[in-house]
DNA sequence: TGTCAACGTGGTATCGATACCATGATCTGG
DNA sequence: CCAGATCATGGTATCGATACCACGTTGACA
């Protein structure tokens, strides 16, 4: 009687224990486990007890899946993610899971590598998982993803990057602004000759983001009444493997009047620092540099990196706040949320100031 | 008729199109449909073009779930880690999923924070999800894990650290032989008086991996006839905000005697040269540093730091294999990986030698 | 030309849970 | 003391897919 019924479905792995087992023994129909695991306050405290016991007993673990079927909400969470490789992304990820984890429901995280075409891939496959919410990481996606995302209904939160008229919901900064701020903050020691290091355009692998970045600079600067940046790029994405110094060096010798250099990641701004450190060129008495990220390696570099913090966590913790918001059935408003300046020992009045 | 039939479960969002909507379409029954996504080849070509046609127009995307709960295999593998924010295993997860998502296999990751606790309760909430198999950092889990795992009865892979005796398969190194390594080379440079820095031992969160690395290093330095080297640990979780740098200097002042250090991450290391830079102490030629981990900071940094690297990439790869192996039928073996260092600049000849 | 295998297709039961409804027991109030 | 509400519980249908079986068609071969 304990054992399944006909075992039709073949010989599989020793199949873990269900609700029928754990009713059986408890000696209750499985409506009252599912109300006992789901709503224990509608249960008898008699049978709450037997069902609880039957469950350690077992080891039976619920089925979310069959219950996602079976209510038509997956408790599942879905977050594409260009890659885990960076600080930020990672943190943006255990933000929003501390979140979620706690209130039930379950990230699923994915990474694009920065390919519009392997997000799309991604969102299809994850979206065959039935999430309640689909987080997307930056406001540009194929036109594609798009219509998948609108055809299934669902909640989606664009994040990293605000904009007025998201697909639904939106929690993010201004890259444009974040870059402003960069200006700003290089003008207002003095600077007049800016420079900034950036990304490359290949056709597949485009850093929208960073190039958001390097136009409110270069707007801001011109707003000041500077002379336009010089805006160098490398021929990959910076995160990662875009060490920044071969950019630097090409700075160095072909621009030599810059005494500011915005970087558009802390990853190219410390490679920025080490080929100043080849050459003998003290940061930041004779060039400032300036990154972004906030990553652990700015605080802990010599000198300590300024740069640009968006505070990723925070972010995180906000979008898991909106969605469950959004479950519990009210309608959250976007939200900008504003980058700021961290002051370290890499920026500083420029020489002869 | 291709509205959904009673409507009774309430007014939901607007729901995703289903496998019916898709037959109805095409004019071919589900299990038609069906079997066009999962077996073309055992389906007429003129009906598969018809459900091709209409899975386009729907924008249909099937439901791995239901498919889950119906087939008894979700396709889903589990994976569980310290933390995100450590290119380590943020690189081991993309690893495992270059392999596993190309094959339908979805990764579903959590993160545990170096707690037990929470990977228990990690461990809990993802096998509600059904996983094909669980893929576990470390060999060490708390009882209630290992029995909960045993019951789930599915294939469970523990990696970044090897072991003879798994709970089921095991892909990793040896911690211990990655510190060996660590003690012949510098013994081999011909250091006497070696140095260690490592994480601490609070009860919650334990750096078992690391301990192992630091004892490896000792057992192999007494082999070598080597003094015992100095053994200093962090108050906290040496990965992210152990920067080492405190210990370093703790080092310096309390032993000075050392001449070289083998610091237990690339983190802790990249602290320890900042600490040197700060005392004007001259590596490598005064003191030797080797790290652990080959970040990509180790690359960038100057000099560029000498470390023991595990290719985690690979690793996470070869784990997809395995567990495609397993999927397939197959029973494949565990595998031990081997270490290896990675020289670049930090380490050197003793200063007198 | 008849027999049998292979093939393409559809019907039905089922996976493990929850929604909804029905039932009987207990409680409340006039 | 009984009507109506509340509570605890169980039965049944269902979520969206696939496993298995059954059937009719076609083609190969003797």
């Amino acid at each position: 009687m304990t054992e399944h019924g006909t075992g039709r479905r073949g010989q599989h792995r020793r199949a873990a224990p269900t609700m029928k087992h754990v009713a059986a023994l408890a000696g209750v129909s499985v409506m009252t486990v599912s109300r006992a695991l789901a709503t224990p306050d509608r249960v008898s405290p008699e049978a709450l007890e037997k069902v609880r016991r039957a469950v350690l007993q077992t080891g039976y673990v619920p089925d979310r899946n069959a219950g996602a079927l079976s209510s038509q909400r997956s408790h599942i969470v879905a977050l594409t993610l260009p890659t885990l490789a960076n600080g930020n992304f990672a943190d943006l990820a255990e933000g929003i899971s501390d979140i979620l984890l706690p209130a039930g429901y379950q990230p699923l995280i994915g990474h694009s590598g920065h390919s519009l075409e392997k997000e799309e891939e991604l969102v299809r496959i994850m979206l065959a998982r039935r999430p309640d919410a689909f987080v997307l990481v930056g406001t540009t996606h194929s036109r594609e993803t798009s219509r998948l995302l609108h055809a299934s209904g669902i909640t989606v939160i664009e994040t990293w990057e605000y904009t007025d008229n998201p697909v639904d919901l939106c929690v993010g900064f201004s890259n444009r602004r974040a870059g402003e701020l960069a200006a700003e903050h290089l003008a207002g020691l003095g600077h007049r000759q800016l420079a900034a290091i950036g990304g490359s355009l290949d056709d597949t692998l485009k850093d929208y983001r960073g190039e958001q970045r390097l136009r409110g600079f270069r707007d801001a600067a011109r707003r000041l009444g500077l002379p336009d940046p010089v805006i160098l790029r490398e021929a990959v994405v910076p995160i990662r493997h875009g060490q920044g110094a071969g950019t630097m060096a090409r700075l160095l010798d072909d621009h030599p009047g810059a005494s500011a250099v915005f970087a558009i990641s802390d990853t190219m701004a410390f490679g920025a620092m080490m080929e100043c450190q080849r050459r003998g060129i003290a940061v930041p008495r004779q060039l400032s540099i300036l990154g972004f990220g906030d990553f652990d390696i700015a605080g802990q570099c010599l000198p300590g990196l300024s740069t640009i913090s968006v505070d990723p966590v925070a972010m995180g913790r906000m979008i898991g706040d909106r969605i469950l918001e959004r479950m519990a059935g009210s309608a959250p408003r976007s939200e900008e949320t504003a980058p700021r300046i961290v002051l370290r020992h890499s920026t500083s009045a420029p020489p002869g100031a």
